[in-house]
This record gives structure tokens, sequence and C-alpha cells, in this order.
DNA sequence: GCAAAAGTGTTCTTCGTACACCCATGA
DNA sequence: TCATGGGTGTACGAAGAACACTTTTGC
């Protein structure tokens, strides 16, 4: 951009974006930072972010300095607050547009290559430069207010993903465990995860039953949990019909459904 | 302000603060409007609002030009969006963060003196200047989510308020009917109201028993839903001592706790 | 005296939660 | 073969939803 200047009749702050990027490994929930090349906070850790330029939005903003930055190009992209402290950048009155975003998980193990950013566990965040460390926060509190009721968690991995991946994720976020059956059940119930049938070939060599055999089935309904139901049908074939590591996938038209029948922001 | 030149090296956009207040008169929930004296949309209609100051916080701004513009000093106010369409204003480039405030009720019956302030039932507002009508809706929104984890309902009524009207509010605001007594049921078991003893010389003049003498108490846990229970005391004394219009209070003590108990937003 | 509003409990259903065992996989 | 993790059902308690009649008040 040329320089020259600007003249207004009344002052007039600069205005930012910043951008929270979350992600996970599988593991850990984690955020993504870049180390600042120029004064001020010169070396320190900071969000993806710049100035907006007079022809766009803040979204797009938000958008194009994250590619420029860290070479991502997301889709999903929340408002959560403005921040307008008076001396929250020490250079001029700037305020600032704050975002959070989700990476999926392929995006933070391809992370690090050119760039200078850097994915950092959540409990690892180092200080970070201007007002950074009360907007990590405040973008956590909405992080974990938003995903009772917005479909994160799918924002956050793979196209495909078990169910102990999602769970995890939900763990990581909400700093809580869960219980493995009552996770799976409450999942489910919503309607908006579609099981994916697995017909990649190795599944077929292995085993090449009807993945719908399901032998819990057979006792379903019948209430007889002093007698040990598993060891009698121990001879049986259709015993080996389970199946390990079955995925899932968010269903966006059952969610929109899903959000319509509940009108107001419905629990997850 | 004297009026002088600001040059910054780079283009700034204007910022500003707009502010959606919302009260209830007791029927309908009402929106606080002012005229636009001058220039673009002069004679339309707009939310309270204007220029950010150097020296000020987005939330101060809001405070001020509500002051300034209606006469209102309001407690409760909150951030929920930040628009920047680029051509939001015809000016200039101006980004608008926006808040929403409650009203007392009776601020809003008290309202329309000197002021060129009005206010305007949610569903007879006129079309709005700038981006307003699209500011309104997503305040509405945001009002309509907020209602069911935060003490909301209470910022719109004055302090002591009955069962019936902090009803009819969630009505109006959520635009959907309740079962009385469930409503009842529901909010007295949050907690985090607080019945108040009516001791008005009106109310022990027309009648001195104590009111906790309450008939229906007797028949309390008899479950006996055939038999019409409240013919058969007509003649006796105790009858009588059953009151209305029975007031309530926020007890914020309890909310607190209430709020930490839960530690993610829990539904009122 | 009539219409409108306020006050109150119980039942049924739904949802949340606590809890245990078997099977596959890979070290 | 052993440790780890994934897969599944039931029973109990809490909360939500549906539902009717009586008393007061104001016209």
């Amino acid at each position: 951009m040329e320089k020259q200047n600007y003249t207004y009749e009344y002052p007039h702050p600069a205005v930012a974006t910043d951008c929270v990027v979350f992600g996970f490994d599988g593991r850990e929930l984690k955020v993504l930072l870049i180390e600042r090349g120029i004064e001020p906070y010169k070396g320190a850790w900071a969000f993806p972010g710049g100035f907006l330029r007079m022809d766009e939005t803040a979204e797009q903003c938000a958008l194009r300095e994250l590619k420029e930055e860290t070479g991502l190009s997301l889709n999903y992209l929340k408002q959560f607050k403005t921040f307008t402290d008076v001396n929250r950048d020490p250079r001029e009155r700037v305020i600032s547009i704050a975002f959070y975003a989700l990476a999926k998980k392929s995006d933070v193990q391809g992370g690090d290559d050119a760039t200078q950013a850097k994915w950092f566990p959540i409990n690892e965040v180092p200080h970070l430069a201007f007002d950074h460390d009360y907007i990590l926060r405040k973008a956590m509190e909405k992080l974990r207010e938003d995903i009772h009721f917005e479909p994160i968690g799918f924002g956050l991995l793979d196209k495909e993903f078990t169910m102990s991946e999602l769970q995890r994720l939900y763990e990581a976020i909400l700093g809580v465990q869960f219980d493995r059956r009552n996770f799976h059940k409450k999942m489910l119930q919503t309607g908006i995860l579609e099981e994916v049938e697995d017909d990649s070939p190795t599944f077929f060599g292995k085993n090449n039953e009807m993945r719908s055999m399901n032998i819990d089935a057979l006792f379903g309904g019948i209430a007889a949990p002093s007698r040990p139901a598993y060891s009698s049908s121990r001879d049986d074939d259709s015993r080996s019909t389970r199946r390990w590591g079955t995925k899932f996938r968010f269903n966006k038209r059952n969610y929109d459904e899903f959000k319509e029948e509940n009108n107001y922001r419905s629990e997850f």
C-alpha cells in the first residue's frame, strides 16, 4: 500500500482484527501463534491479525491476515468480542475486532513448515503481546459456551472421526471427563451424526459379515443383568460381527433440521 | 470538542457505538429510538449512539451517548456484535460496536418527556436509518438467546414484580406462551427469586392473618384430585388467607451461587 | 354478576447419570 | 499375555410438560 497521509476532522482510532485459531491434534487443544518480527513486542508471540483495509469487512480482514501470516485458509470464523481499551497498543489507539476459528486436525499436523507460525498446547501458551492473554481467555470462554450449542467439535476434526476422538475433543475443551456410554448416547440422539459405512478393502478382507449384525442388539430390551449374557454366546458365529473403530460424520442437513425444531439454542 | 485535523499514515475508519435499549411496560417489549435531526437519514429513526472518543472505551461511549441523547442512565449493557460492512454509512467508512441495554419498567413509563427519544413496540418499529434494521434483528436474536441463561428478565422489571409480570416478559421476548404453573415452578426452583414479605398497611387492614397460612398447603401431598377439595372448606376462616399479587425480587447472591455451581451456562 | 387474571399439585414422560463386562489390538 | 482402549444397556432420579378448578378483582 502506497504511503501517504489521511486526514480527518475528528480523531479516528485504528481498527484491527485478531484471530484466535484453535486446533486439536487428537490429544490436546492448541492455538496458533505467530512470533512478532517488529516492534512493539518484537520477539513476543501474538495472534495472527492486522489492520482493517477500507474495502474489506472485518471477516475478510481476519481471513486475509490469517492466510498471509500462517498460510491457513479456514472456513469457520466467529466474531466474539471487540476490544477497545484505550491503551491496549503503545503505538496509537487501536481497537481490535476478535474472532476465533477452528482448524482441522490435518491443518494442525501439517502445520509449521515455512511460516513463523507455531501451534502451542493451550496450557503451554507463553505470555502474549498486547492484551492477547486477555483475548485468549475470552476466546476460550466463548468456545466453551458455544460448544454446548453449536457443531464446533466437528470443525476441529477431519471429515470422518471416531466417537472417541470426538469425546477427547470435548473433554479437552471443557476440561472434564465424560462417561463413554453416556457421551455416545447423547451424541447419537441429537441425530446430527451419521455413521460412515466402512467399505474399505481391508475391512472386508478381514471380516466380510454384515456390520448391522450386532450381538448386543440381541439382548436389547431384555433386563437380565444378573446372568452374564455374553459368555453363553461364545461359540456363536455372529459374535464376531462387531466392528471396531466405527467412524462418524457430521450431517449438516440433519443439523439444520435439528436447529429449526429447537427454536432457541439447544444443547449438544 | 475543538475542530481541527487529525492525520494518519494509513486510512482509519471512524468508530461508533450503537445502543439497542429494550424496555417492557408490562405488556409489550419496546425499543428506544431517537429521531435523527441531521443528514444523513434526517427525520428517520435510529438507535442512540455516536462516535468513540479517544479517551473512552466502547462501553463508556455507549453509556455517554445514551445519557446525552435520551437522558437514561442504565446499568446493564452488553456488547453483542460489531458491524463492519463497507458502505453502512454514506459519509465515510464507519464501523459500529453495538450493545444492547435493558431499561426498567419505570424508565419506560416515565420516558418521553423532553427528549427526542421515543419508545416503540417491537412490532411497530419503522424502517430505521443506516443498517439499524439489521442491528435490531441481531440484538433481538441475542436477547432471545441470552434470556435463557442470564438474569435479563429482572433487568427489565422494577425491583419487585409479580410472577405474572415476569412471565409476560418472557413470553413477549420469546414469542411463546408458557403454562402458568410450570413457569412458576421453574422460576422458583432456580432459587434466584425471593418472595417479598408484603407488610403494607392496606394488606393487614384488609386481612391480618399470617400469610404463611395457605389452605392449599393443607392438601399438599394428598393425591385426591377427583374429589374437589376446595368447596368443602368454604366456611373455614383460614380460606381467606390466600394473597393475591405476591411480589418477588431477584436475589443476586443466590444467582452468583447458582452460576458457580453450574460451571457453564445453565438455563433459567 | 360476569369476565379476566392469579394462585396452586400431580402424573407421565423425557433426559441425565451412574455403572460393568466383553472383545480387539498391539506391545 | 497383558495392558489399553473401544464397544454396548439398564436402572434410577430429576426435570420438563400436560393438565383444572377456585378465588379475587374490576367492569
